[in-house]
DNA sequence: ATCGATCCTGCAAGCGCTCGCAGCAATCGT
DNA sequence: ACGATTGCTGCGAGCGCTTGCAGGATCGAT
């Protein structure tokens, strides 16, 4: 009995005006003359009041929110594309609902249905998901995915073939002969691309590659496959990803083998990881931030037009180097 | 036309029941009969029908949705906070709202109350923003905040007291006399609090201080002030995070002073940086699951039980010693 | 056979907002 | 000066779900 004190009803009351006149202030602010939207506004600032998304979602139809589902958040890789998505769709007027799997697939399909009524569209990074399941979940929901490429469905990728064909050049000018290639996860998209990309670019210059994996993408396994790639007699390392080619360094380090002296290290994705290692690592860089921002685009372009055809967005890489690659040593590797 | 094809409705005429049922069916499923029950769920299955929670939400008057805020998803710090914070959050029916407010405390007052209206709870991790600003946010909608605290807020903080304490004992039994304590930002708790419990450790145990700062907690700041500790003659650094440590650790290989052999090196959160550094940082952790996973509880405890008095939880942390802390020099620093 | 209990289900109002429609006043055209 | 626009506002239905209330069935007890 408080007279509809709170919600749009209350500052009607206040303002003296209907209901309907609250809300065309705050949705369509141009339908109402501008002396009657001051005295709604301010009798809105003076309550307090905040039209309720919940109950604008439900009667629009449209949420204003995007979804965006990732494997694992403490990894600085999906962190900063998770943040560019942030940041992209605050932009746009739209919040994000993130999901982290934690690397459990069968946990991406479910959160992804759930999140899929409570969205309006899905950012979906999922390296390692069953396609059938993605294929569902796009059915659902309008989604982009990120970082892959599945037919028929909008994605967002950056392949880093450019980036690791760089790497193998810049090794091969260092005079490097012989390389040694650590693949990441067995079934992950990425990985794939990458081995590919390097494969083919060390097969045109003419060097040797061995192949190490597939592996869990982690500190600890790197550190394990760096004594085999020395063992097989590589004078140049290209991991899959940072956290590994962190864990080779570590591992050489410890064996008093000297980077880049004795041998070269290149890792990839150029996160903070890359930039803060001692010697700092060279690595491909691959447009993080980009990844996220032209993921919501793409997802926003596709919920204005559900009809456009699915397109793919191909982001290009490039190889930064620093100090962990150099002159490949006269004689094989040290000790 | 479509006959309600779709939502509650299409449900129930597939099983012949009302929507109300269909509504028991998922809220309160020991209310209706089994038989009936199966019934409607098998329509449900077939036609693919998962309840709004968009409009279940708008009739509750809950959303089932707590809302999280932190300054920098890219920071590991946060990142491993978030992570936590989601899993627990899910395993108690709860989904997450992760706002980024890209360390700018003005979004981060308005990102609070947008998200205020549209949460059960909030989260707040923001070791930066003005406390009449946070209180205003904890008045609108029960909050928790994290590593920080704030009177009559129920929070959970990781003073690192105890094992910036425990550093200090270790670098003095390595026979460290002077030690330079690197501050993190300015206005930050955690800086203040960190400063603080190193201060009176040094003073305990007669070891000289010098203190640079406050600095924003950057690789490249850490990198800067690792020639003005050197300079001052302290043996041992204690560096305000890991990220700084890291930058230090980088300065100090670039101009030839080994580490530990030189100068020691100590980091704080021993987040990946730290196991992944080489060498690897003996770091302070503070347990950031743990952080992350009592934040969520308090709030939900708090949800329950909204009169319930304001708790801090003060969660306890632990040095950890790694290669980059060894015994002190013979005679100051080298070069 | 009768009367409560108990169990299950349907009815209908309502959560807080949006928006098509209609009414009214102010403005414009000729 | 009169009808036609145009601009602004209120009315009321409806978004998809929940839930108090009440009615019908079922069952055990008397």
């Amino acid at each position: 009995m408080n007279g509809g004190a709170t919600g749009a009803e209350g500052v009607a009351a206040q303002a003296g005006v209907s209901p309907s006149t609250v809300s065309r202030c705050f949705a369509t602010p141009h339908q109402v003359r501008p002396e009657t939207r001051a005295r709604v506004l301010a009798a809105a600032e003076r309550l307090g009041y905040r039209p309720s998304r919940i109950a604008r979602s439900l009667a629009l139809g449209r949420t204003g929110t995007l979804g965006l589902i990732v494997p694992d958040i403490a990894n600085p890789f999906f962190a900063v594309i998770a943040k560019a998505v942030q940041a992209r769709a605050r932009r746009k007027d739209y919040a994000v609902f993130l999901a982290d799997t934690d690397e459990h697939p069968d946990d991406e399909y479910e959160l992804a249905l759930t999140l899929a009524r409570q969205v309006d569209g899905l950012l979906v990074v999922a390296p390692r998901m069953d396609g059938d399941r993605l294929g569902e979940i796009v059915r659902q929901v309008p989604s982009v995915v990120v970082n892959r490429s599945v037919s028929g469905v909008p994605s967002v990728v950056a392949p880093s073939e450019d980036g690791l064909r760089q790497a193998v050049a810049h090794l091969h000018a260092l005079g490097h002969a012989h390389l040694a290639l650590i693949l990441g996860a067995r079934n992950s998209w990425s990985s794939e691309k990458r081995g590919q990309a390097v494969r083919r670019a060390a097969q045109q210059l003419g060097v040797a590659v061995t192949e190490f994996g597939p592996h869990e993408p982690k500190f600890h396994t790197g550190a394990q496959v760096a004594d085999l790639a020395l063992a097989a007699g590589a004078t140049a390392i290209v991991a899959h990803n940072d956290l590994m080619a962190l864990g080779i360094l570590a591992r050489l380090a410890e064996r008093g083998v000297r980077v880049p002296d004795d041998v070269s290290v290149v890792g990839a994705d150029d996160t903070l990881l890359a930039t803060t290692a001692s010697p700092a690592l060279t690595s491909v860089r691959i447009p993080l931030d980009a990844l996220g921002r032209q993921a919501v685009d793409l997802l926003l372009h596709r919920l204005d037009q559900p009809e456009s055809p699915p397109r793919e967005t191909v982001l290009p890489s490039e190889l930064i180097v620093r100090r962990s690659t150099g002159p490949a040593p006269r004689t094989g590797p040290a000790p």
